[in-house]
DNA sequence: TTAAGTGCAAAAGCTTTGCGGGTAG
DNA sequence: CTACCCGCAAAGCTTTTGCACTTAA
């Protein structure tokens, strides 16, 4: 990510934070810095070793506990990764789901139009496509109804 | 799943067995059929409750390496569920992915087409959709070379 | 000043590994 | 018979929780 959409990041962290009554720390400023500079769908882990580089004595913990506060400002969002995820599906025919971004709740879904997309090219990565999977991200039921009541308060 | 195309499946992952010279245990077959009559995509913890239940004193580790079994052999998939082991993504803007079934390899791709897909109607489900993210998978460059020097074994 | 955030330690949850004994083919 | 698989126990890895201390605003 180039260095100035970087900086912009960053000044709407330190907004919303202010917004929110949330305290913008060092700590929070150099995770969100670090994960904006790593690619390739870091892990919480990996995360940690490029911050403590910068942050020696940093916990766990806090590494953690921010990642999950970016992602609720909407600042960075979790990538649905299938390593060890420990998710099984007996359907090996093609469906797609709806995913839940609060809840991570993950419901089948059909459509006849998702199931008739054409592959794109992947030559390029030398890639070979066997079938494909839309997940279509928002709000369940449930966590809408539980937002609603917070918004109201 | 109803029954016959159940039966069906087991019968295949008995065939698949004898073919590749591994063992076609009463284990196997019970966890095979509780997974099929799961659905909600369950994780291995309420796979192994089920089975429990049907075969009492069976170990959760058979559970666990029997369901990796059933994922290599392709009777079953593993969801991309956004569960444990975080994988963290800084774009927010759309963009798709890549992804390796073998070595679960998640690599970012571009494609204008996917980009404009109709967002079909999720009211049934009183879902509010933000955004989507198509996943294409199949294999990588490196499993496709690991996999021609196996075939040609 | 004070509510929010951090660090620490411990627990909790999920998965893998090594090994001796058991069993399908 | 024997290669493959199972159960057990222990370890390993990731994440969460409770609490006292620190700090941004």
């Amino acid at each position: 990510m180039d260095a100035s959409s970087k900086e912009e990041r960053i000044r709407d962290f330190k907004r919303i934070c202010r917004e929110r009554g949330e305290r913008f720390t060092v700590q929070r400023r150099i995770i969100l810095e670090t994960v904006l500079g790593l690619d390739n769908h870091p892990s919480a882990d990996r995360i940690y070793d490029a911050v403590e580089s910068r942050l020696p004595g940093i916990a766990r913990t806090t590494v953690y506990r921010t990642l999950e506060h970016l992602v609720r400002t909407g600042i960075i969002t979790k990538a649905c990764h299938p390593g060890r995820v420990a998710r099984y599906d007996p359907r090996t025919e093609i469906h797609h789901h709806l995913v839940c971004l609060d809840c991570n709740e993950f419901i089948d879904f059909e459509d006849d139009g998702l199931n008739q997309l054409r592959i794109p090219d992947t030559s390029a990565f030398n890639f070979d496509v066997s079938d494909y999977r839309v997940q279509l991200r928002g709000l369940c039921q449930h966590c809408k109804k539980t937002r609603e009541k917070e918004d109201s308060k």
